[in-house]
DNA sequence: TTGAAAGCGCTAACAT
DNA sequence: ATGTTAGCGCTTTCAA
């Protein structure tokens, strides 16, 4: 079974390669190629199992259908999550992957981006971490369609996907205070990041609002968890008037359980507990564990169908399309989206008051 | 900026593409190039910011410097994690990912491997379902290197990673016997894959080796997690005699401790636990589960490797190289290798008997 | 030592 | 309605 290219198939039906390319680009009717030839054309392309090199293609017309997938770390869950939704509905749109993740590493990003252009991604979907604003911008400028999801750039405006990280520890702040806890902690990681912004800001208007004391615990986030159990064991200790912790991420949340296991300290009659991120540990957890859940697959659905709609229409910035996540809202911003997907909340045993 | 192309390159230094190509593919000296020249046109290839593009270089060359990874699910922590080690040293190498997953899907499986073979990856590693032997046979018959990893196919032979699942299965369950339970149960998802059969298989033989009775339930996996737990609950309700479970993988287990709860089960008193995959819902459980954890930094470090061989040298299926993994056996076959890589466990609470 | 030119497989402007 | 042909940017044979 050889491999059979255009002019193969052109050569063995008797007939030019431009014909034949447009019959396989369905292009035969705008041509007006006779119905019989494209019957035949069809039939024989079938036949002998021809696939048109996309190499080729690519080479003549700049695109790849490849799109490249930038996160913080694939192996989060997560971003594994959104990376599996994703990739179920770019492959349905004839598209493929390839991922990277950038740990926040400013350097690597940039050298990834660059990879990203050589290599002619079609398009790009980041969750960017600080510091490639101009590369970025550089980017968007040439034409490239990014959408940024998870979080966005200070100054950098285009198509993005994020939660309510503000609303979401705000209310969930509220929710502690009207249980009753009048000292809560927020532990999260030192992160410009704006999403890790939002949340803390969140929490600390709530606190204020109820002329409440702010304590924050900011760690530099590491894959060692040691290095976050034990500043997280300091910070306890040292503020022993705590009733309640809100956890800003995942990994603060279940190391902050495992410094508690260490301490020795009992959700929630010690202290109470809400986390930001909802896992199995949270809910086997005894007792459960209140968290707020990202709803993964909206957040993925909106961030890839965002994309999808400028590959579709070539003009990047382009007026927006119609259709609407089911929930979220959505602002449009010099011709850009902007979406804002609503997270839930998980009520569980750890953020009620022991009377 | 524009875009430089290799002939701007030539007519700027007024010599020819040939040369350029030659020197910048650092075959100088091997063509005698004088250094003087060599030099020039490095010089202005990053003077100008000059980056040859892949694109022609694969429709070219027919390499595209890019591996096809194929895993189960990539939103499964696992495979997650191993794409995340796959990723740092494929890309150390200059090789880009286009991942996807199975579903253990074998219609889809075939149009992923028809894919990677379009695309012209120029290896892939690939978590095989079962019933695409023909299909991957082919594919590394057309000389395509392929890597197995976590599992293999029957009757295919080519390099493979795996842990060893028999051994582990039979020593976890001998601890439950040694500890005095009597009647085990074996919890584990309905599959013919090898990893899973050799989990069973290793269950068995401790069993029958003392010469207790042996329970297995097989459940239909899903993704929908009340699916899971059900028949867990049937099961338990119809087997009240156990006094053990072991658990083959890290959906049974937590699904399975989930089911403990609705049916009020507590651990290690009605049932002593171990399970297969460790997280840190095993770890901050109460009491902590017993859990055998597979290395996926080594098991995804030796699957690249595996491959990085394979592309170095071009001969598919060349005796292998010398360097083995820190630990783990390694077999030779017909010129490819089958790695194992020991697992670990880690004792915890659930699996010791209350006297 | 260096260069001219063919060609990888495809698309599309320009014939006819 | 269908064909001719010129590239896309690169590597590599062959020639000089």
């Amino acid at each position: 079974m050889k491999k059979y290219s255009i002019s193969d198939i052109a050569q063995a039906l008797n007939i030019s390669k431009t014909t034949v390319s447009f019959i396989l680009n369905n292009r035969a009717e705008e041509k007006r190629i006779s119905p019989q030839l494209v019957e035949r054309v069809q039939q024989f392309v079938k036949e002998v199992g021809y696939k048109p090199n996309p190499i080729a293609k690519s080479l003549r017309t700049g695109k790849t259908n490849i799109i490249g997938l930038m996160v913080e770390n694939i192996a989060d869950p997560f971003f594994a999550a959104v990376a599996r939704h994703i990739e179920n509905k770019a492959y349905q749109n004839g598209y493929k992957i390839i991922y990277c993740s950038t740990d926040n590493n400013t350097l690597k990003t940039k050298e990834l981006l660059e990879m990203f252009q050589e290599r002619n991604v079609d398009g790009c979907i980041i969750a960017p971490p600080i510091g490639v604003e101009a590369e970025i911008k550089a980017l968007i400028d040439s034409g490239m369609p990014v959408i940024f999801f998870d979080r966005h750039l200070e100054g950098i405006v285009t198509d993005q996907v994020e939660i309510n990280n503000y609303e979401s520890c705000l209310e969930a702040t509220n929710l502690l205070i009207q249980e009753g806890f009048k000292d809560i902690g927020f532990i999260t990681f030192a992160s410009t990041q704006t999403q890790m912004q939002g949340r803390l800001a969140g929490y600390q208007a709530a606190v204020h609002h109820a002329h409440l004391r702010e304590y924050v615990l900011e760690i530099k986030f590491d894959q060692n968890e040691r290095l976050i159990i034990e500043p997280i064991k300091a910070f306890l200790t040292k503020h022993t008037n705590l009733d309640a912790i809100f956890f800003s991420a995942i990994q603060a949340g279940t190391n902050g359980l495992k410094a508690f296991h260490e301490l020795n300290l009992k959700v929630p009659e010690d202290l109470a507990v809400i986390a930001f991120d909802d896992c199995d540990v949270f809910a086997l957890y005894a007792p459960s564990i209140t968290a707020i859940y990202q709803p993964i697959d909206q957040i993925a659905e909106a961030t890839i169908d965002l994309l999808l709609k400028r590959l579709k229409k070539k003009t990047p910035g382009a007026p927006a399309a119609k259709s609407a996540p089911k929930s979220g809202s959505k602002t449009v911003l010099g011709n850009f989206q902007q979406v804002i997907i609503p997270t839930g909340i998980t009520i569980r045993a750890s953020s009620r008051k022991k009377r």
